[in-house]
This record gives C-alpha cells, structure tokens and sequence, in this order.
DNA sequence: TATTGTTATACTCTATAACTATA
DNA sequence: TATAGTTATAGAGTATAACAATA
C-alpha cells in the first residue's frame, strides 16, 4: 500500500472517541452502583470538586469550567444547595450574579465522595500501573486544557 | 509526612474519572455538532463498527461487548435497520436468537461517520502529539479490556 | 425452567428558547 | 441593549421489570 500514513497511526485517529465514551458509562455506572442510594452523583462531585479547588465562583464562571449549559448548573446547584453543601449569594457588587461557595459540609462530603471516586477508579483501571494511570491523567488533563478557556481542574501537581 | 504514596499519584487517582467524563461530553457534543441533523449519531458508529469488526453477532453478545442493556439494544438496532445498515435474520439454529449483520450500506456509512469522528478527534486531541494519542489509545484500550469480558475493539494493530 | 429478544416505564442528562432582574 | 440567572420543555441516554417465543 502507498498509504502516507502508518497503518498503527489510523484506527488510532479513529477509536478514541469510542473508547473514551465506553470508559466513561461504565465507570459513572460503577459510582453510581457503589454510592448509596440517593446520594451525589459523578456531576455532583465533580461540581463540589470544582469549587473546592477555585473557590467561589459565579455560576456562569462554573458552567464555562464544567462545560456545561448555564441553565443546567440551575439544577445542579438546587440539589447541592438543598443539602446545604453550597451556598448561593448574591454578589453586592453586581446583584445579578450568584457567587456559589462551598459550605463546610459540602467540603466534607467532597472527601466522602472522593473516597468511593478513587475504589471505582481502582476497579476501573486495574490493567494499569500506577505510572500508566498518571500518564493517562497527564493526557486527559492536556486534552481537556483545550477544550476549555480555563480548565486545569485537579492541577495540584 | 508518613503518607506512604507520593503525594503527586494521590491526586492522580482521585481525577481520571471527571477527566474522562468531562472530554467524553465535549466530544460527543462536537461530533453531534459536526454531523448533519439526522444523521447518526456516535453510539449509532460505534455498534457499526463492532459489528464491521467482528462481523454478525447475537443481540446478546452485542449488548455484552457495548456495555448495553440488551433491552437498550433493541432500538439502537431498530434504527439502524430503519436506515437498511443492518440486517436482522432468525439464528435456524436456535430461533430465539437474531443474528445482526452489517449490510454493505452499513459498512458505507462506517465510512463516512469514522471520517467525521477523525475531525472530531483531531481537534479534540490537538493538544497531544500522535505519539501521545497512539500512547492514550492504548492506555484506554486495556482499561476497557478489563471492563468486559471480551472487548478489544478496534485492535486492528 | 432458563434464555433471547421485546415492550413499557421512569429517571437522568442535554440542548434550546423564553423569561426576570439587574446592568 | 446586554448580561446573569432561571424556568420550561423536548429529546436522548440509562436502568428496570414484565412479557412472548423458544429452548
């Protein structure tokens, strides 16, 4: 063949994606089997994680980090503001925004939360060592640097 | 500290998941965005091209390798056989079972999906060098190894 | 009795548009 | 007029139980 390409190279380029979706529904379905029912969901402690590392922020600052639709955060903040692990205040220099901070609850539970995160990811990635699995967070992490304005999320290296 | 783990792996373990999570959205988001309204959509690809790699499948065995419910399976497989790229045939062997099969349209349309999904990554990955995709490909590639009990996906290496 | 595929249902997730209150 | 947050809604994704046909 005169394929300018290595043939290792091209189903490489074809078959991230679809392995990234299957990691993801599989783990998210792993957290959510191991948490007891009714508790924080993978978004949830992703959120609380979030604010944990930035501190307070404005909701639209939180979709843009968490990549998701400012209406949607709506949401997701009631049900983290309902268990009191955040608060919701009124910024007094422009009384549109919301600032969200974590409340001290909400930083316990993130620990809480952080243990079950860490069994799954243990399950998860069995097949790697532990210097395997810190070049696949190294990757993700640069991979979802760009995707973002401003995300170097749990960049406490 | 006494801490018996280097503190940088700590961090490590508690954040692939919201990493994987995170990128999985942002590009599942982008391939919608990139393909025409209708058409199909990644999880559509994805069955497409198991079944182009492992050729005709029971439902059973499909919703095995996806990580699908089988109950979920049914309507995937209904509208790709809707769309004529697959084909559902009675096993004569045992008449419970329905083998599914790619139809030659079916493998047209891997085609043209995997060339949208290689834009998609491109941009997605475009923080990364190829050596480092070819290097994530192969990290995410053993962990789902490990996650099913028979899934290699597209290791056509 | 067990298995394959199917239907039905409820809940979560995501995208979108319209609305309010402030600026 | 534009922006921050909210509400409402529709569609996709997922989990579960019950069912029919076949083994």
């Amino acid at each position: 063949m005169t394929d300018p390409t290595p043939e290792g190279l091209i189903s490489v380029r074809q078959g991230v994606l679809p392995l990234l979706e299957h990691l993801t529904r599989v783990g998210k379905r792993a957290y959510l089997n191991d948490m007891d029912p009714g508790g924080l969901r993978l978004r949830h402690l992703i959120a609380l994680r979030l604010l944990a590392e930035r501190g307070p922020q404005g909701q639209q600052g939180l979709a843009e980090a968490l990549s998701l639709d400012p209406s949607n955060v709506v949401g997701l903040l009631n049900e983290l503001e309902e268990r009191d692990l955040v608060v919701r205040r009124r910024d007094p220099a422009d009384r549109r925004r919301h600032i969200v901070e974590l409340s001290p609850a909400g930083a316990r539970e993130v620990a809480v939360a952080d243990e079950r995160a860490v069994d799954v990811e243990d399950r998860l990635f069995v097949a790697l060592t532990a210097e395997e699995r810190a070049t696949l967070f190294d990757l993700l992490r640069r991979a979802v640097g760009t995707t973002l304005p401003a995300c170097e999320f749990p960049a406490e290296d």
